[in-house]
DNA sequence: ATGTTTGTTCCGAT
DNA sequence: CATCGGAACAAACA
């Protein structure tokens, strides 16, 4: 479902389509809940020109000429798609914006099958809180070091899984690049965290980084679900390059991959390659 | 029909 | 009190 690099798709490929549109409807299907209610919602955004989006960690950040921010987090099922025809709504459709800039006419449509998204307006001081409850981001520009990386880490008494998918350690991961850069450092999902040394968690830190880096190259990944597609509809190109994860064979041993629920999360690794070092 | 799917939050247990 | 594990959330699909 969305991670980092879906999300960064998404937000980076809405920014070069939607600055400088004004937004002229705003549609809310079947009483969908926003925040802080739907008339604050609809106010805030009706009429105002889109002045860039960004994205905070799994977050992405439509900026208003206002100076506030429209929201949204997919959560597992939520999609974007920009379109221009206006006749043709999603399913799943529980937001969309009309825009406008001199003759050129687009629509937006949020959609979320299972409805765990949230859609919020939220002002410049609490994008700062925000971003206050994230771990440091680690690409594209890292401002996180091996050494506090490190100290993250192993504050933790839970498994490296836990600790990798926890967003307020290190903000991005998921569960497949999450399970994907655990592969790559050789590190077993259920070693205990804070028995990592600093030599592994710097593994660790380079093979989140690689992992969500070549995410992105590939547009992020679609699985048979067809649940993240880009806001053109278009699928990822990342399942096609997962390390571990959906295998059924280790690609540098061949050993058989072994399956496991590890906090209720599906999880790959290879028991040869990823052995467990818990003393 | 029931089990499976997962990001985040909340709650009970430790 | 802080931290951790697991349930809950909603809806579609196999």
């Amino acid at each position: 479902m969305p991670e980092l690099p879906e999300v960064h798709t998404i937000a980076s490929d809405l920014k070069k389509h939607i600055i400088g549109f004004r937004i002229t409807e705003v549609d809310i299907v079947n009483n969908y809940r926003v925040e802080p209610d739907a008339k604050t919602f609809k106010k805030a955004l009706l009429q105002q020109t889109i002045t860039d989006v960004h994205r905070v960690a799994k977050n992405i950040l439509i900026q208003l000429e206002s100076g506030d921010y429209f929201r949204v987090h997919l959560a597992m099922t939520g999609q974007v798609f920009l379109r221009s025809e206006k006749d043709i709504v999603p399913r799943w459709t529980r937001v969309l914006l009309r825009l406008s800039r001199n003759t050129d006419t687009k629509t937006i449509f949020f959609t979320d099958m299972r409805m765990f998204g949230k859609h919020a307006i939220i002002s410049a001081e609490e994008v700062i809180l925000l971003k206050k409850r994230y771990g440091p981001e680690p690409i594209p520009q890292s401002d996180i070091t091996y050494e506090e990386f490190h100290k993250r880490i192993t504050s933790k008494r839970t498994n490296i899984k836990n600790v990798l998918l926890d967003q307020s350690i290190i903000s991005g991961l998921g569960n497949i690049y999450a399970t994907d850069a655990l592969f790559l450092a050789k590190v077993h999902p259920e070693t205990l965290a804070n028995k990592l040394n600093p030599d592994t968690t710097k593994k660790l830190l380079d093979a989140a980084k690689q992992v969500l880096s070549e995410g992105i190259e590939n547009r992020g990944s679609t699985l048979s679900d067809k649940m993240y597609l880009d806001i053109f509809g278009k699928e990822g190109f990342h399942q096609n390059h997962f390390k571990i994860y959906g295998k059924t064979e280790c690609p540098v041993c061949k050993t058989k991959v072994e399956y496991k629920k590890i906090s209720a999360r599906g999880t790959y690794f290879c028991p040869n390659c990823q052995q467990l070092k818990n003393d």
